[in-house]
DNA sequence: CCTCCACCGGAACGTGAGGAGT
DNA sequence: ACTCCTCACGTTCCGGTGGAGG
């Protein structure tokens, strides 16, 4: 049996009895075989990269779009279709795919060159070099020849959310003094973005822009049906399923992404309850569970500082009917961190977990005035009354009371 | 119409971990 | 052993602000 099977093999050995034919089809890494409702995009994409093989420099080029609408795929796709060109041809063209999300990898400046560099070929230390000595590393690189670089920055809208965009400067000049000609896919969900950049950064990077639409619920339902013939066995799956999954994602601005889950993991609830089918209440159990098992992941993770953030915003939430404020969340979380002999943290520091805890969706909060009595945050729970005294009991647990 | 509360949020700075090079 | 990097996580400082109440 060839190596790449055996890993299915086992799953498959695993789930002889289950719905799932091979799971792996409905998890985000999957390579579907066809690409649906993206042949325009592609067609496009194909156009701005061919002048590569004839080893000229492509234009930059800029993919915007919602979470979910097939950006990643659809450009890993065309970049991998071109490389194997580029290999029969013998030709020095290089595609180097990176994504700036991943934590510890690429989500600094230094990350971000130090891994470029490995994926041309060139091990640096993870730490300790100035940014400035990656460059010239770099630099020494691109001109040692004269080869086609692409370079894929996937939610490049987070890293310079981040980090700022002076490095797409670099990046978008760095063909101007070296041999190489390196261009940049830039790839990012948010739609506003790009006009938060350097007008330079800006007009050099979107030499071409393409726009990924949210797919509809009609594609959505195609797309789940072409991954579900491949991820479960035959008669599976009720009627009306499918047409759920896709209209509850396209609520939620197309995103196939969720769809996908969501039918995963209504498998899954399916065969732990031992049903021969998936059901339609099947789904709106999974609906619950991804909500609630994506906040116990984050919660678990948190330091103690958070947590205790949390829970105080909690027990106030549940002890007082309506909304809450910054002042008396931390009124309560200097006094837990008196009980327990923590050093609290400042106002400002907890603020800005209020903050993230808003942005993280668990919280929801709104700046508003209340004239003379000042301005402060009115913070309300975004969960449903039911899990929270799970959750609490859950924190409490977690910090040991 | 003005004031002024109680916080927001940007910026600069400090500390300590993790690591390279000499 | 010592200097020099980055970077996460906080703190300190401070200007900014929407609107109830004078």
């Amino acid at each position: 049996m060839a190596k790449s099977n055996l890993g299915s093999y086992f799953e498959n050995f695993l789930i002889k009895d289950s719905l799932f034919r091979s799971k792996q089809a409905l998890q985000t890494n999957y390579d579907p075989e066809a690409i649906l409702h993206r042949d325009e995009q592609m067609q496009q994409i194909a156009d701005v990269l061919a002048p590569s093989l004839r080893m000229e420099k492509p234009s930059n080029l800029f993919l915007y779009g919602n979470t979910g609408t097939g950006k990643t795929l659809t450009t890993k796709y065309a970049t991998s279709e071109l490389a194997s060109v580029a290999k029969k041809q013998s030709l020095g063209l290089r595609t180097v795919y990176i994504n700036c999300k991943l934590k510890r990898t690429a989500d600094t400046e230094y990350r971000l060159i130090a891994q470029l560099l490995r994926d041309l070929g060139r091990e640096v230390p993870a730490t300790g070099l100035p940014t400035e000595e990656l460059y010239k590393i770099l630099f020494n690189i691109l001109n040692s020849s004269n080869d086609v670089i692409i370079l894929i920055l996937d939610e490049i809208d987070y890293l310079v959310n981040k980090i700022g965009d002076g490095f797409l400067y670099n990046f978008t000049r760095m063909h101007e003094s070296t041999n190489s000609k390196i261009s940049i896919i830039g790839i990012s969900n948010d739609l506003t973005f790009i006009d938060n950049v350097d007008a330079r950064v800006k007009s050099s990077l979107s030499e071409e822009e393409i726009v990924f639409p949210p797919y509809n619920a009609y594609q959505i339902q195609n797309i789940l049906r072409e991954r579900a013939k491949v991820a479960f066995k035959e008669d599976v799956i009720s009627p009306g399923v499918i047409e759920k999954c896709a209209a509850h994602a396209a609520r939620e601005h197309g995103d196939a992404r969720r769809a996908l889950e969501l039918l995963r993991v209504a498998g899954e609830i399916a065969e732990r309850a031992s049903s021969k089918k998936i059901l339609l209440a099947h789904i709106d159990e999974a609906e619950n569970k991804i909500d609630r098992d994506r906040i116990y992941d984050v919660v678990s993770t948190q330091p103690r500082q958070y947590q205790l953030t949390l829970f105080s915003i909690i027990s106030l939430a549940s002890a007082k009917k309506g909304a809450i404020f910054t002042g008396e969340i931390y009124d309560f979380y200097k006094s837990l961190c008196d009980r327990f002999n923590v050093r609290p943290l400042t106002h400002r520091r907890i603020s800005d977990i209020i903050a993230e805890y808003d942005m993280l969706g668990i919280v929801n909060a709104k700046i508003i005035s209340k004239g003379r009595y000042g301005r402060t945050r009115e913070i309300t729970i975004s969960l449903p009354k039911e899990s929270l005294g799970r959750l609490s009991q859950f924190l409490e647990k977690e910090l040991g009371l």
